[in-house]
DNA sequence: CCGCCGAATCGAATCGATTCGAGACCGGGG
DNA sequence: CCCCGGTCTCGAATCGATTCGATTCGGCGG
C-alpha cells in the first residue's frame, strides 16, 4: 500500500515487453498479438495496475476528456430551475459521443479561491447564461485557446452559440395578451445584472443580461411602456416576492403579468391568490420555459415551451464538433407558444 | 493562431531566465525578485502565455484539483430531486477549500462508451446513493487508489461515509402514525434495485439499496407487515403512479401512506385527491426529506427533515480531509421529525 | 581586502504515458 | 536459397511543468 503505484513501465518490465508495447495493449491503437496482450494484462493484474494514469495520458494526448460547464451563479441556485437541469441533461447527452464528462465550474468573478476556470484541465467549455461576467469567463477561456460554445448569449464572432428566439417568442405571448384585450401589463424579469438586484427597472436602464433584455424587448414590441420588475433569480419564491409587490396596491393592479420564467409565473400566481385575485379572471399570467411546475394545478400555465434539453444537446454536439475540428455554426432554436388556462380577457371594468 | 501555444520554457527564454525560475514566478512557491517577476510576466504577456498547462502541472504535482461525483442514474433524473440539488450545493461548498471543482460522473454499468470513472483525472470521488452498482464503482475507484467518500451507503471498512439515521427517523414517522391510531399502512419506497422496477415488494425480497432498505426497516419496526410498493425514482409523478395503484381499490385503501421521499409523498397526495380522498381526513401521508415541494399548498407535509446541504458539505469536507492526509471518520447526521398537516387520526369507521 | 551568509536563480531529473519511424521476424513465392 | 511484404515490437523522443539541491552574486562584518 505504501509503495507507489505501478506504472506502465513496471507492467512492461514484468511482462517482458517494452513500455510502448504495453501502452499499446491498453490503448488498442496498434494491433498486438494475442499472446503479448495476455501477458501484459496478466502482468498488470499481478501488479495491481488499473490502467494508464489519466494525468499523464492527457498531457501526452493533449486531451483530458473533460468539458467545463460554466455557471455565473451559485450552483445550488442554478439547479433550482428545471430548465437548467434539463439543459444539463441534454448537454451530458451531447458530449457523450466524446466520452466526455462535465466539470461544474463557477465564475463568480472576484473570488480569489477560485483556480477553476484558469486552471481546469478542460478540452472545451460551455458558457451558460449571458451576464456581463460571462464576458470575463469568455476571455479567460479564449485566452487559453479552448474551444467554447455559448448558450443564450452573444459571444462575438466566431463563437458558436445556441440561441432561442427569445424576442419573437416573448412577443407572441405579449400579442396573445393584447389580442385578449389587455393593455395594462407588468413584466417580471429574470435578473438584469450580476448583482441580481430586485426592483423596478428604470426606463433608461440598460439590461446587460441578454436573455432578460431579449424577452423584455419582445414584450415591448407589443406593450411599449409596460413596467418591468426584476427578480433576483428564477424561482417560485422570487416570483411570489415580485407578485406581492405588483398586487400590493389594489388601485394599480395590472390586468396581466408577463413573467420571464415559469417559476416566476408560478410565484406570481401564488401571490395573486394570496391577494385574493383569481387567475385568470382577475389577472392573466404568462410564463416562459414550459417546464413542469408542481403545485400549479389545476392551472395550466400559458407559456412558451422552450426545448431545454435540445438546447443542451445542441451545445454538447457543437462542442464535440469543435473538438473534432469542424467549426459548427450556431443553432437557433424556437419556442412554441402554449395557451394554457392562466390567461383570459381582462375583467370588464 | 496556427503555431502551437507558448510553453513556460518559451516564456523563460523570452524573459532571459531559466524555466525553473519562470515556473516559480507563476506558482509563487519560492521567493523571486520583483524585477525577475516583472520580466517574466511581461514575457508571458508578450507571448500570450496564460499560465501553466493544467495537464502538465497535474501530472507533475500528482493532483488535478478535481473531485468526481458519481451518480448511479441519469443525470437529469438525479437532479430532479431537490435533495440532490441541495447536496451538490453543500458538496461544492465542502470541497471549495481545496479549490476543487466537481466532475459529474455517471456509472451506469454496462456502457462501453463510458471511459469516465476509469480514466477521469480525479483526486477523489464521492459516491452518491448506494445501489449495488455503486459497489462496482467503488471497486474501480479503489483500484485506482483514489480516496473515496460514500454518501448514504455502506462501503465497507475504512471508507468514510456520510450517513443519515434513516432507520430511526423513519421509525419515528411510523410511530407518529401508530400513535394517531393507524394500523393499516402502505409504504411507497424509493427504487429497490438498479433496474428501478416499480411494483409491490415481495416479503422475501432483499432490498439492495441501503437507503430504501433502511427506511423500510424503520417502518417495519412499527408496522411489521406493512406492504411496500416500489417507485422507479424519486419524483412526484412516480408518487402519483404509486398512489393510484394504492387507492385503486376502494375496499383495500390504507388509512395512511408512508412515502420514502417528499416528492413521492406529494405524488401520493395528488393521487389521493384524484381518487376523491381528502388528506389527512381520509388518508394520512408522510414524506421524507423536508424539501420544499411546490404545489403542495395548502398542505404542509408531515415529514423528516434531512440536512441535505450539510450532508453534501460533510462529504466535501471529508474528501478535503482525505486529500490532506487525515482519515476522517464517517459522519452521522440526523433527521428531524416535522409534524405537518398531512397526518391525522384515521377516520373512524 | 577577504571570507561568509542569505537570497535569488539555475540545471537536471522526474511525473507517466504515447507516438512514430525503424527494425525484427515470419512465411511464401520465385 | 534469397527476396519481399506484412505484422509486431522496440527505442527514443516528447508532452509541459515542477522540484530540489547546487550555485552564484552582492553585501557586510571583521
Amino acid at each position: 500500500m505504501s509503495t507507489r503505484r505501478a506504472t506502465i513501465s513496471d507492467v512492461a518490465r514484468e511482462a517482458g515487453v517494452s513500455p510502448s508495447t504495453a501502452s499499446v495493449v491498453f490503448s488498442g491503437n496498434t494491433p498486438t498479438s494475442e499472446a503479448t496482450r495476455a501477458r501484459v494484462l496478466a502482468a498488470a493484474e499481478k501488479l495491481g495496475y488499473t490502467g494508464p494514469d489519466p494525468r499523464a495520458a492527457s498531457l501526452r494526448r493533449g486531451r483530458s476528456g473533460i468539458v467545463g460547464v460554466v455557471f455565473d451563479q451559485h450552483l445550488g441556485t442554478a439547479f433550482l430551475d428545471p430548465v437548467t437541469t434539463h439543459m444539463m441533461d441534454g448537454l451530458a447527452d451531447g458530449v457523450s459521443r466524446l466520452g466526455a464528462a462535465l466539470l461544474l465550474l463557477r465564475d463568480d468573478g472576484v473570488t480569489v479561491s477560485e483556480p477553476s476556470l484558469h486552471t481546469a484541465p478542460i478540452d472545451a467549455a460551455v458558457l451558460i447564461g449571458c451576464s456581463p461576467r460571462m464576458a470575463d469567463s469568455l476571455e479567460i477561456v479564449r485566452g487559453r485557446g479552448i474551444p467554447v460554445v455559448v448558450i443564450e448569449g452573444d459571444a462575438g464572432a466566431g463563437i458558436p452559440r445556441v440561441l432561442l428566439d427569445n424576442v419573437e417568442a416573448q412577443r407572441q405571448a405579449a400579442q396573445h395578451l393584447a389580442d385578449l384585450g389587455h393593455t395594462d401589463v407588468v413584466i417580471v424579469t429574470l435578473p438584469t445584472d450580476v448583482e441580481r438586484r430586485r426592483g423596478w427597472i428604470p426606463d433608461d436602464a440598460v439590461v446587460r443580461v441578454d436573455i432578460t433584455a431579449d424577452r423584455l424587448a419582445g414584450v415591448r414590441q407589443v406593450f411599449a411602456d409596460a413596467p418591468a420588475l426584476a427578480a433576483a433569480t428564477s424561482s417560485i419564491d422570487e416570483g411570489a416576492i415580485a407578485g406581492r409587490a405588483i398586487f400590493a396596491d389594489p388601485a394599480r393592479r395590472p390586468t396581466a403579468v408577463i413573467a420571464q420564467s415559469d417559476l416566476l409565473a408560478a410565484g406570481v400566481i401564488r401571490a395573486a391568490e394570496e391577494a385574493g385575485l383569481q387567475v385568470p379572471r382577475d389577472v392573466s399570467v404568462t410564463g416562459f420555459d414550459g417546464v413542469v411546475v408542481d403545485g400549479l394545478a389545476p392551472h395550466v400555465l400559458t407559456t412558451l415551451v422552450q426545448p431545454a434539453t435540445a438546447k443542451g444537446r445542441a451545445a454538447g454536439e457543437a462542442v464535440a464538433a469543435m473538438l473534432e475540428g469542424s467549426t459548427p455554426a450556431g443553432l437557433d432554436l424556437t419556442c412554441t407558444f402554449r395557451a394554457g388556462t392562466t390567461t383570459a380577457p381582462p375583467r370588464s371594468t
